[in-house]
DNA sequence: CCGTAAAAGTGGTATAGACAACTTGACATC
DNA sequence: GATGTCAAGTTGTCTATACCACTTTTACGG
């Protein structure tokens, strides 16, 4: 059941093996789930390593540890992400095409504001890439997106027209966007995003403003997305409730 | 500089005092923090204690780990928290005097809907709690509020003028929101809602959805919250980007 | 029958040690 | 000078063990 000498650690088989567990229905919710102990004699390894396979589930919200009493099953999450996706999985993730049409695709030179955001010189190189983007070719999105090009060289030339950049980052650069700032606002639309996205005058859009950091917080991207206000809404997914570490 | 009798976990005391050099600048974003060897050296505990301390720190988002490299401190945060606070707790963070007017205060049973959002019997008593939230007296949100009465009954006939919810649910009945799913939509302003946030007719506003769930992953409350979309923008807070567990 | 105490089982914290995987810099070699 | 190799230092994973804190169950005594 467990391979010993595989590249993957034994603790995330084992998480890997509950998760499937779970999936096939073996554990429902609120289930108890088998014991640190119980794990680490089944699959001949130390409690600390069964502990750590437990960890791995808590960290992804699929279970919840309670002193004296055990881990147990949580409640089936509403998508199967706790964190943020991008846009092509998440638009993928319902079953749609994801498509887009490139508005504008240039490098330019970062003014004393984008510098801010990114947190660089002024006049670094970046990629300006403005898109619609589609699901089964029905218009979803508007995005306005610069990309701290000297983090990624290699994506000044893409086409970027059925790639995802996520994609393109991570294959082509190696470089792993793990962290979003987010903030949100409402707006009335303007008259060329209502074309764009098949809207009304008068109409409300939803605006997302991101940060998005590199896994040594490095600013990878600054998007603004404009999605239709009602039409599709925003899913924010699962977010973990952090509470002071000094009140502890 | 660590007390081994104390209540608080020596890793807790460790991150702690980690945490202080940071904010005194003994670190700035970047730097590499002491490695695992030297913090187990310097406290004189075993390498996993140290270990556990740095997992608190990354956990909160406060640095970062490179495999072969070090341990560094991540770039600051915008806010304090990574992710969401009461509402509350959020006005005061930004120097304000939070207040509320309630609309609606009544005890209703729940719907086959609600029963469904919170995933209880049709008929479960449920606190309907509908308020205009202030700050320093200007009118910020209307907030439409289903408490899950049976996980906190103390609450029944509480007076909710200015009290935050989530510090009552805490200290008069020890139970502690640690989850929430949200979901984002942008719309126009009804009248009623104009009249009671000093909005004109044809503004756009920003609801949130939101299911809150405890720690053992019982819905606690789902509320609707409802913000004038350009004067109040939404932060969401830095979130990470969970990647899938398969593919790891 | 009831209440209390003990036992068993759970996760939480901690020690000591080991090897693997990865990064960097120094050094030797070509 | 360029290249490759090695050593040192880092985090990543894992074993084996121990005791503590908390919860539930069991057994005993009244």
């Amino acid at each position: 059941m467990i391979n010993r000498h595989s590249f993957t650690p034994i603790y995330i088989q084992i998480a890997q093996a509950i998760i499937r567990s779970v999936e096939e229905g073996q554990y429902t919710y609120g289930a108890q789930l088998p014991s640190e102990r119980e794990l680490a004699e089944r699959f001949n390894v130390s409690r600390l390593t069964a502990r750590q396979a437990n960890e791995e589930l808590i960290k992804r919200g699929i279970a919840y540890r309670q002193q004296g009493k055990g881990t147990f099953v949580a409640r089936p999450r509403i998508r199967e992400v706790s964190g943020l996706i991008s846009f092509s999985d998440e638009i993928q993730e319902r079953g749609l095409q994801p498509s887009s049409v490139v508005l504008v695709q240039q490098q330019v030179a970062a003014t004393d504001e984008m510098a801010k955001k990114f947190q660089v010189k002024p006049g670094t190189r970046l990629l300006e890439l403005n898109r619609i983007r589609l699901a089964d070719g029905q218009p979803i999105a508007v995005q306005y997106a610069l990309i701290n090009l000297p983090l990624c060289p290699k994506l000044a030339d893409k086409s970027f027209d059925g790639e995802s950049l996520y994609r393109l980052l991570r294959d082509e650069c190696q470089v792993y966007p793990l962290w979003v700032d987010m903030e949100m606002e409402a707006r009335i639309v303007n008259r060329q995003e209502a074309e764009w996205l098949n809207m009304q005058p008068g109409e409300a859009v939803l605006v997302a403003h991101c940060l998005t950091f590199t896994e040594t917080f490095d600013v990878i991207e600054v998007v603004n997305s404009v999605y239709p206000g009602n039409r599709f809404p925003f899913y924010i997914g699962r977010q973990r409730i952090i509470q002071g570490l000094a009140e502890k």
